[in-house]
RNA sequence: GCCGGAAUGGCGGAACUGGUAGACGCGCCGGACUCAAAAUCCGGUGCUGGCGACAGCGUGUGGGUUCGAGUCCCACUUCCGGCACCA
C-alpha cells in the first residue's frame, strides 16, 4: 500500500469498480425487503450548490447503511427540469430554455458522479422530456374529466409595463422586477386541481404518519386549517331584491355582539358601493393595486370604508352597516366577516379607528365592560351575556342554539370551513409543460385526446419577458377541435412544475413505462420509505404530493395512499448574502466567495468588499442559497481540493441533518486530516506482522470499540449522523494506543471501515480491499456490538451533596439501587463529603449517580 | 401579521427517558521533527480569582417546578424557514 492518501486516484478507482460492476442498478425482488430511499430531485440551475451535497450525502449513507444491512435499496436521481430560471437565463444569454437546462444537467450529472453516490442512474427522468410530461397532460385529462380539475378565475401579479404576469418572486417591494412599475393584481380564467376535495383525508391521515417530524404535521395541519363554525346570513335589499351576505364565524356564540359586517373588495357588494361612490371606488382601486402575496397583505394597514349599505341582524333583527375592508380575504370563506368588536382583536382595532360600536356578549374575568385597552381574555370562551335568550349559556351551548335557530329561519347552519384552497396550475410561462386543453369556439373547453398525447412543447423559442413566447406561435396555437374536429385554439399556459414533482417519485420506480403512466414495478417500490428533502418543501410539494398519490390510488394506479412513509426533513444550508446598487438602481447580488469582509471583536460584519474591484458591497444577512440571491457555494473547488469523501465526510460531522448549517469551509481541514490519518494507520497496519497484544489493553480498547459501536448504531436509528462521524474518529484514536495488529486493532479496523463506509465510500472501499477484509465492503456485513466487550467490573458514579457534584465514586457493577446507597454510605470518600452532618435522603442512580441530601 | 423551528466555549457541535455541561472536531497556545517552511506528532485550552490544592460563575433573557433543569412549565428577545406563481 503506498503511504500517501491520493483521494482523487482512490475515488476513480472506486467509481470504476461500481460502474463495472453495476454496483447501484436495483431490480424488483419480491423474495426481499425493499427499502425505497429518495432524495427531492434537484432543479438544474448550472451546478450543484451544497444543499445538494448535503441532501444527496445524507440520502446515500441511508441508502449504504441499508445495503449492508441486506435490504434490496432503490436510490433513483432525476431533474425537475422546467422552470423560471432557466427563462430568465434563456433572456439573458438569448439562448433557449432547454439548451440552457440540458447543459446543466449533463455538468450536475458529472458533479453527482464524481461523489460517488450509489444511484440507479438507468431510472434517471428529466420532468422536460415529452415522455415525462406527457403523463402530466394525460393525468389532468383524468382530473379534468372527473371534475378534481376545473376552470375558474385566479387572482395574479400583473405588470402593467411588460403587460405580463409576474411569479411572487418578481416582484419586489411592490414593483416588477424588470421594470419597476407598481404591480397590479388582475383575475384570470385559470385551471385549479380540487384538493379540497381531500382536504378532510389528506389532514385526517397525518395521524398515521409516525415517521413524519411533528413538526411538519403540525404545519401541514395548520395549512390545511379545519374549522368548524356557523355559515350566517345577512338579508339585504339591493335594487328593491331581497339579498343575503353570507359570512362565515368560529364564534357564532358571539353572533348577538355583531356590529357590523365587513367585505373584501373584489367582493360583489363592494363592486356595487364602488359603482355610486366615487370615494369606495378609489378605495377599491387601492386594493387593486401591490402583489397578491399574503405576507405582504396581512402586513397592510388595516383600512376600510361604509359602503352604504345595511344589513338586518339575523336574530336580533338590528340594522347593520356593510363595510370594505382590506383586511378581509376574498379567497377565504365567502369573502365577508361578521364583526364582533367586543370578543376580536382585529374587530376591536377597526371598530376604535372607525367609531363603530362595541357590544360586550361574553363574560370574562375583567368584567362586563366594554374592552379598554384591548386584553387577550376578551377573545376567550365564556358564558353569553346581553344575548336575550342565550344568555347563561356555554360556548358548545350557545353555537348549538344559535346555529338551530338560525336554520330554522333558512339563515345559516353549522358549516366546516377550511383555509386549504384548490390548487391553480396555470401558469402564463413558456418553459413547463402545456395544459392539453383546446379552446373551440362550439365546444368550449376539450381535452386533448390521448392518442394526441403529449402536446409537445416547442424547444426553440426564446422568452422576451413580455409574456408566453407559444402565444405568437401559429404552428403551436393553430389546431382543431378534439370533439367536433373544427378549428379551434390551444391553450398555452403551461402547468405549475410543482405538478411535475408530485409523482415522479412514483414514475422512478418504472423507467420506460410507454404504455401506461405506470405499471406493476411502482406496485412494487411504492411507497417511499425514506424521503429526504429540504424543510422548505415542508407545506407546498410534500402536500400536493399527497394530494396526487390519493388521486393515483383512486385511479388504481397505485395500491398506497401516502407517498412518503418516513421523511427527514432536512435543515437548510445557509450563506451570508452581499449586494451592491449599480448605478442604473438595480441591485446586484454578490457571491460571498467574491467578498472580503472586516468584522470587528464579536464578529460583527463592520465593512465588506468585493474580491475584484474592491468596490463596497452591502451585507444583506443570511440566507438560503439560492440563485436569486448568487450566495450558492459551488462544492466543486472543495471536492477538486481534497476529493469527494472529505466533502462529504465535512458535511456530514459539520451539523446533525436537521439544523440550519450557516456554511463556513473552516474546519474542512479538520475531516481530510482525519482521512489522512486513518489512510496512514492503514498503510501501518499493513505493514505490521500480527501480533498478540496487551490483555488488558485489549480489553479496555474493546470496551471502547463496541461501546462508541453501540451508541453508533443508536444515532443512525435517530438518523444522527454527526455523531456516526464523531464515532469514527473515536474509533480511530482508539486503535492508534494499541501498539501494532493486535486481535483488537483487526477488530477494530473492519468495524471502523464497515461504520464509516456510508459517508466515506470511498477510501473505506480502497482499505477494505487493500487491507484483505474482502472483496467488497458494501457487501460486507453491518457491525454489530460485541455484549461480552461491553462488560466492566466496576462503574464510576458521580456522587452529588445537595445536587453539586462532589466527585466520582466507582462501584461494583451489578449492584441495584439499594446496594448501591450501602455501598456508597460505607465508603471512606463519601463520608468526607458529607463530614459531620446528617443524611435526610439519598438519591440513586444506578450506573450514573448518586445524591445525598444533607 | 399568521404558522413552524432554533439559540450551549472564539467556531461547528455533544449530552441516553430530568442525572458528571462542553464528547468529537476546528481555531488558538506551547513543545517535538526541520537549515527553514509545509505536512506530521505530543501536550494544553469554558469564564473569573488563586503559585497551587481549589473556589465561584456558566447552556439567549426573566420567572417557576424538582434532591437535581441545556432538557419540563410560564412570559419574553433575537434569528431562520413557510405563507399558495422561486424551487
Amino acid at each position: 500500500m503506498q503511504d500517501r492518501y491520493d483521494a482523487q486516484s482512490v475515488e476513480r478507482e472506486a467509481q470504476q469498480f461500481w460502474e463495472s460492476r453495476g454496483s447501484f442498478r436495483v431490480l424488483e425482488d419480491p423474495a426481499r425487503s425493499k427499502f425505497y430511499c429518495l432524495s427531492m430531485f434537484p432543479y438544474p440551475s448550472g451546478k450543484l450548490h451544497m444543499g445538494h451535497v448535503r441532501n444527496y450525502t445524507i440520502g446515500d449513507v441511508l441508502t449504504r447503511h441499508y445495503r449492508m444491512r441486506g435490504m434490496n435499496v432503490l436510490q433513483p436521481m432525476g431533474w425537475d427540469a422546467f422552470g423560471l430560471p432557466a427563462e430568465n437565463a434563456a433572456m439573458a444569454n438569448k439562448v433557449p430554455p432547454a439548451k440552457w437546462t440540458w447543459d446543466n444537467i449533463a455538468y450536475m450529472k458529472s458533479q453527482l458522479k464524481s461523489l460517488g453516490f450509489a444511484l440507479d442512474w438507468s431510472r434517471e427522468l428529466a420532468t422536460c422530456k415529452p415522455d415525462y410530461y406527457k403523463w402530466n397532460q394525460w393525468f389532468f385529462t383524468r382530473l379534468f374529466r372527473k371534475g378534481l380539475a376545473y376552470k375558474k378565475t385566479g387572482v395574479v401579479n400583473w405588470d402593467p409595463v411588460d403587460q405580463t404576469v409576474l411569479a411572487n418572486e418578481q416582484v419586489i417591494d411592490g414593483r416588477g422586477w424588470r421594470t419597476g412599475a407598481p404591480v397590479e393584481k388582475r383575475e384570470i380564467p385559470m385551471y385549479f386541481l380540487r384538493i379540497t376535495a381531500y382536504a378532510d383525508e389528506l389532514l385526517a391521515a397525518l395521524d398515521e404518519l409516525p415517521g413524519w417530524p411533528e413538526q411538519v404535521k403540525l404545519m401541514q395541519k395548520n395549512w390545511i386549517g379545519r374549522s368548524d363554525g356557523v355559515r350566517v346570513g345577512f338579508e339585504y335589499q339591493l335594487e328593491g331584491e331581497r339579498r343575503v351576505l353570507w359570512v362565515f364565524t368560529t364564534r357564532a356564540d358571539t353572533l348577538m355582539g355583531a356590529t357590523f359586517c365587513a367585505v373584501a373588495a373584489e367582493h360583489p357588494i363592494a363592486a356595487w358601493a364602488a359603482q355610486r361612490d366615487p370615494k369606495i371606488r378609489a378605495f377599491v382601486e387601492e386594493c387593486r393595486r401591490g402583489a397578491v402575496m399574503e405576507a405582504d397583505l396581512a402586513q397592510l394597514e388595516k383600512k376600510g370604508m361604509p359602503t352604504g349599505l345595511f344589513c338586518t341582524h339575523p336574530l336580533s333583527g338590528e340594522r347593520i352597516p356593510v363595510w370594505v375592508a382590506n383586511y378581509v380575504l376574498m379567497g377565504y370563506g365567502e369573502g365577508a366577516v361578521m364583526a364582533v368588536p367586543a370578543h376580536d382583536e382585529r374587530d376591536y382595532a377597526f371598530a376604535l379607528k372607525y367609531g363603530l360600536p362595541v357590544k360586550p356578549v361574553i363574560r370574562h374575568p375583567l368584567g362586563d365592560g366594554v374592552p379598554e385597552p384591548w386584553r387577550a381574555q376578551y377573545a376567550e370562551y365564556g358564558t353569553c351575556i346581553n344575548s336575550g335568550k342565550y344568555d347563561g349559556l356555554g360556548y358548545q351551548a350557545a353555537v348549538d342554539a344559535i346555529a338551530a335557530d338560525l336554520k330554522a329561519k333558512g339563515l345559516g347552519e353549522k358549516q366546516v370551513q377550511w383555509r386549504l384552497r384548490d390548487w391553480g396550475i396555470s401558469r402564463q410561462r413558456y418553459w413547463g409543460c402545456p395544459i392539453p386543453i383546446v379552446h373551440c369556439p362550439a365546444c368550449g373547453d376539450v381535452p386533448v385526446k390521448d392518442e394526441d398525447l403529449p402536446v409537445v412543447l416547442p424547444e426553440d423559442l426564446v422568452p422576451d419577458g413580455t409574456g408566453n413566447p407559444l402565444n405568437k406561435l401559429p404552428a403551436f396555437l393553430d389546431t382543431s377541435c378534439p370533439s367536433c374536429g373544427k378549428p379551434a385554439r390551444r391553450e398555452t399556459d403551461t402547468m405549475d412544475t410543482f405538478v411535475d414533482s408530485s409523482w415522479y417519485f412514483a414514475r422512478f420506480a418504472c423507467p420506460g413505462s410507454d404504455a401506461a403512466m405506470m405499471d406493476a414495478r411502482a406496485r412494487y417500490w411504492m411507497p417511499v420509505d425514506q424521503y429526504i428533502g429540504g424543510i422548505e418543501h415542508a407545506i407546498l410539494h410534500l402536500l400536493y404530493s399527497r394530494f396526487f398519490t390519493r388521486v393515483m390510488r383512486d385511479e388504481d394506479m397505485l395500491e398506497v395512499s401516502e407517498p412518503f412513509t418516513n421523511l427527514l426533513t432536512q435543515g437548510m444550508v445557509l450563506a451570508e448574502t452581499y449586494y451592491r446598487d449599480t448605478p442604473q438602481g438595480r441591485r446586484e447580488w454578490v457571491n460571498p466567495a467574491d467578498v472580503v469582509v472586516n468584522r470587528d471583536a464579536k464578529g460583527k460584519i463592520v465593512s465588506a468588499k468585493r474580491a475584484g474591484d474592491g468596490a463596497d458591497v452591502s451585507f444583506a444577512g443570511v440566507g438560503t442559497m439560492s440563485k436569486s440571491k448568487n450566495n450558492g457555494v459551488d462544492p466543486q473547488a472543495l471536492i477538486e481540493k481534497y476529493g469527494a469523501d472529505t466533502a462529504r465526510f465535512f458535511i456530514i460531522f459539520a451539523s446533525p441533518p436537521t439544523n440550519t448549517l450557516e456554511w463556513s469551509d473552516e474546519g474542512v481541514e479538520g475531516s481530510y486530516r482525519f482521512l489522512k490519518r486513518l489512510w496512514a494507520y492503514g498503510a501501518k497496519f499493513d505493514a505490521a506482522a500480527r501480533a498478540t497484544g496487551d490483555a488488558g489493553l485489549e480489553r479496555s480498547v474493546r470496551f471502547e470499540l463496541h461501546s462508541v459501536l453501540r451508541q453508533a448504531n443508536y444515532d443512525l436509528t435517530k438518523h444522527q449522523f454527526n455523531t456516526v462521524a464523531s464515532a469514527a474518529m473515536k474509533i480511530l484514536n482508539a486503535l492508534e494506543k494499541l501498539p501494532g495488529r493486535t486481535p483488537a486493532a483487526e477488530e477494530g479496523l473492519s468495524i471502523l471501515l464497515r461504520l464509516l463506509s456510508p459517508i466515506t465510500p470511498h477510501i473505506c472501499h480502497h482499505l477494505w480491499r487493500a487491507l484483505g477484509f474482502g472483496e467488497d465492503v458494501m457487501q460486507s456485513a453491518w457491525p454489530e456490538p460485541d455484549a461480552a466487550a461491553l462488560v466492566q467490573d466496576e462503574i464510576e458514579h458521580v456522587v452529588q451533596v445537595n445536587g453539586k457534584k462532589k466527585g466520582t465514586l466507582p462501584v461494583p457493577s451489578g449492584l441495584d439501587a439499594k446496594g448501591v446507597e450501602a455501598f456508597a454510605r460505607a465508603s471512606e470518600a463519601v463520608g468526607y463529603w458529607i463530614g459531620q452532618n446528617a443524611i435526610k435522603r439519598v438519591v440513586v442512580v444506578p450506573g450514573r449517580l448518586i445524591n445525598i441530601v444533607i
